[in-house]
DNA sequence: ATCGTTAATCGTCAATCTACGATATGATCG
DNA sequence: CGATCATATCGTAGATTGACGATTAACGAT
């Protein structure tokens, strides 16, 4: 069965005989933001940048605007960055201490330890 | 036209402006393997274990055996596990180093290094 | 109020993912 | 050889992704 009844966007850990050890989820869930190079290239501008508005992003991407708001999105939700409105237009931001988590989340997945 | 002409299975970095940075697409690929909860699971149980034959790792989920072997394609893809074949099993093991590149990645996206 | 700019959302299409049962392959045992 | 166990692969259904143009919404300026 392993449903997804509509309530989650994303697969949820399956639920079963191992238990399900909780950051299997949160992992997937930034691992998922990362797991496209145009995501992963806008990250990395915001890293490199602190901030940015959404057009220069637009700008330095060979994407239409709906799809590189599409990603926006996507790292939006995953946790990896944050926008804040600026007048007209919207300035992103990596959020604080995402990529911190996310090498914690691994570094549990290396050590075994459960969180 | 940002093509995708059938070489590439899984999205490739857009080409355009913005000089890709070549470790996107790695970083998006090992990103992309971990970015199902089934598959970190399965990650963490090797990376516990050491190794573990293909049949315990099915056991270990709530999840047919078929899909089983295909998130093991795609972990062996991403080149996060190999598979070594003994006798009539097959024995997985993390791929050693995978963990630590994915981690150099990391740590060149937050320092703007261009490997 | 109206216009222009900026960004999000809608609608759509083709491609891909995830899940599964069924089937094929491969090795070992009797 | 034939039966059996262990995995991989095939075929398929349904959901989701990723891309885009078009549209909408939100704001600031005229």
């Amino acid at each position: 069965m392993v449903d997804r009844i509509g309530l989650l966007k994303r697969p949820a850990s399956p639920r079963g005989r191992r238990v399900p050890a909780k950051g299997d989820d949160d992992l997937a869930g930034l691992a998922w933001g990362l797991a496209h190079p145009a995501r992963a290239a806008i990250l990395r501008l915001l890293l490199e940048r602190g901030e940015c508005v959404c057009g220069a992003i637009v700008d330095s991407m060979p994407l239409a605007q709906a799809t590189v708001s599409q990603h926006l999105k996507v790292l939006k939700e995953t946790g990896w960055i944050e926008g804040e409105i600026d007048g007209p237009r919207v300035c992103y931001c990596p959020t604080a201490g995402a990529m911190t988590r996310f090498k914690q989340l691994l570094q549990s997945l290396e050590s075994g330890e459960r969180r």
